[in-house]
DNA sequence: TCTATGACTGGAA
DNA sequence: ATTCCAGCCATAG
């Protein structure tokens, strides 16, 4: 992975809006490795602190990891069990903030 | 609705 | 070369 890999998933983490999440998958893809979630995850895994990785989370609204539960239901977010409730609401498209043409 | 299972991906160790 | 991974999707039961 690239560091710029990593910088642009960081970028993107630190547009998520407060209240919304938005997916591993999404971002990747947004970020043209559209098959690459897993190095968003990994990138988390080392983000530096001003980047929200609790507002990232597995598709479908699964939280890939459950200790950001709490994290998210301070923003206004309701989580039940490691899923988080109208996700399909909350859920916010990266893509939309990074129009490529 | 849920849990398996398998194929896929590409970088890091 | 092999294994691991904070994932994703399709399919089967």
């Amino acid at each position: 992975m690239d560091e710029d890999f990593k910088k642009q998933v960081y970028e993107v983490a630190r547009l998520i809006p407060k209240g919304r999440v938005s997916t591993y998958g999404a971002i990747a893809k947004a970020l043209g490795y559209p098959n690459h979630s897993r190095h968003v995850g990994k990138a988390m895994g080392g983000c530096p602190k001003d980047v929200p990785a609790h507002r990232v989370v597995s598709s479908g609204g699964l939280l890939s990891v459950p200790e950001f539960q709490s994290k998210l239901e301070a923003e206004g977010i309701t989580v039940k069990g490691s899923r988080i409730k109208d996700f399909k609401r909350i859920f916010w498209n990266p893509m939309e903030e990074l129009i490529d043409e």
